[in-house]
RNA sequence: GCGGACGUAGCUCAGCUGGUAGAGCGCCAGGUUGUGGUCCUGGAUGUCGUGGGUUCGAGCCCCAUCGUUCGCCCCA
């Protein structure tokens, strides 16, 4: 006998779950259209390059975290772990860098090799927006207002903040890392362990540790603002009164970085203290370089992403739609009217269905069991004049109507 | 990759200092012929996550393993 066990991190979305999950979705995607994203559907897999350049060999995120396996062909290829590569692969592949600005939106699977944790699976979904080919502040402080709706529409508001920082342009950046690097490193002794690593590997790391002796010294180190050339200044500027004037309320935040070299300028998250841990709920960041170093032309991004696991236990329960009118033939020799009596509804989008096993009895408690508001009776006596019982389940009343007119009475 | 907690019927859980398993809910069948939800009666549930070990004997002790969960790390 097979053990029959979901994958480790993985799991099942059933009944309710589902419509969360879907929820989400289409909440997501209508939002996104109103600021004239279309949704793209890009492959669960790709050549490994495509995530592997953008990465780089600093992190260890390529050889351990990503499911990468040869496929039959002999060629390499991964399960994305991500959306915005394969967003932009297609941009170029597909020659839309010849039509730009792109706004796109996109729902679907991701993979990471990681520690399940709460809202942290191995194949975990992701709705997000790319919005590619625009160089302006103003699609930043768009792709945030649309974050931000998103999110409402969702009802996801109480106790979620959005926070906003800069990372400048890569020359900020360069001056900025080298003035932290300074000032940590006089400190080094009282620096916590994973932090003295960070300080070696990806100094911008130790301003988000979660060690209080970290978190004292980040309080006195240098913030990116005294680092800052003058355009990266405007643009940040730029961004804040844009969401000024998007009526998108913010706090500024400049402990907030990213982990990779081809992010600059904006990077925002919004948190929520309601799901421990795993607080960031949307999050996202320009991102100039990413298409050049895939390979492609110059084209500058500005995008983010959320989980939909995540979102799923912020929202309130969906409402079910509503449950089929349950149609139960009295005899088996009626079966073939209750087939017709289904047919006749559902043409008419009444949704509809019958029991297949067990007596009257037995398909009645179904029925009530699935919540269905009516049941058909259809009996031999009242088929004789063209009729059936109409049950109504939540009051227990019946009555007779015609066949033919009930599309009618149940519309 | 590191640390803590947990893993008993479909679900939520109980099981005293080791003596071969229970409750509630759910499920199934009845309470007479074509009628649910309430009520009554009866019934089935399980190699106690898995594999070893200690013991006359383990759900309970030990080890390993798989999984869940909460943190750390990482976070594209």
């Amino acid at each position: 006998m097979i053990k029959l066990q979901p994958v480790r991190g993985t799991q099942d979305l059933i009944g309710v779950e589902a419509l969360r999950h879907r929820r989400v979705i289409d909440t997501a995607r209508r939002i996104a259209a109103l600021y004239g994203a279309t949704e793209w559907i890009t492959p669960m897999f790709e050549a490994t390059a495509v995530f592997s350049r953008t990465l780089g060999d600093t992190s260890d995120v390529v050889t351990k975290e990503m499911y990468s396996f040869e496929d039959r062909g002999g060629e390499s290829i991964t399960l994305r772990p991500e959306g915005t590569a394969g967003v932009c692969r297609a941009l170029v592949t597909n020659g839309l860098t010849q039509s730009l600005p792109q706004k796109v939106f996109y729902a679907g699977a991701m993979f990471r090799f990681e520690r399940p944790q709460k809202g942290r699976y191995r194949q975990f979904h992701q709705i997000g927006l790319e919005i590619l080919g625009a160089d302006s502040a103003v699609a930043d402080a768009e792709a945030i207002a649309c974050g931000e709706q998103v999110l409402h529409a969702l009802g996801i508001d109480r106790g979620v903040e959005l926070n906003i920082n800069t990372l400048g342009d890569p020359e900020s950046r360069d001056a900025y890392r080298t003035a932290l690097i300074n000032f940590f490193s006089a400190y080094v002794d009282r620096l916590s362990a994973d932090s003295k690593l960070r300080l070696q590997k990806n100094p911008l790391r130790i301003l988000d540790s979660k060690d209080e002796g970290d978190l004292a010294l980040v309080a006195r180190a240098p913030t990116i603002h005294d680092y800052l050339t003058t355009q990266a200044r405007d643009f940040y500027a730029t961004l804040k009164a844009r969401l000024v004037d998007l009526g998108v309320e913010f706090v500024e935040n400049p402990r907030i970085v990213r982990g990779l070299d081809y992010y600059n300028h904006s990077a925002f998250e919004f948190v929520t203290t309601m799901l421990g841990a795993q607080g960031t709920i949307l999050a996202g960041g320009r991102y100039d370089v990413l298409v050049e170093l895939m390979g492609g032309p110059k084209v500058p991004g500005i995008g983010w992403a959320a989980g939909i696991e995540r979102l799923s236990m912020l929202i309130d329960e969906p409402v079910r739609p509503r449950s089929p009118v349950a149609v139960i033939p009295m005899q088996d020799t009626l079966e073939s009217l209750a087939c017709s009596v289904l047919r006749d509804l559902r043409a008419v989008n009444i949704p509809a269905e019958m029991a297949y096993r067990g007596n009257a009895k037995r398909r009645l408690e179904r029925a009530n069991k699935s919540e269905a508001t009516f049941a058909i009776l259809i009996g031999a006596d009242e088929a004789s004049r063209g009729a059936v019982a109409l049950k109504n389940l939540a009051d227990g009343t019946q009555r007779e109507v015609q066949i033919a007119d009930l599309p009618d009475v149940l519309q």
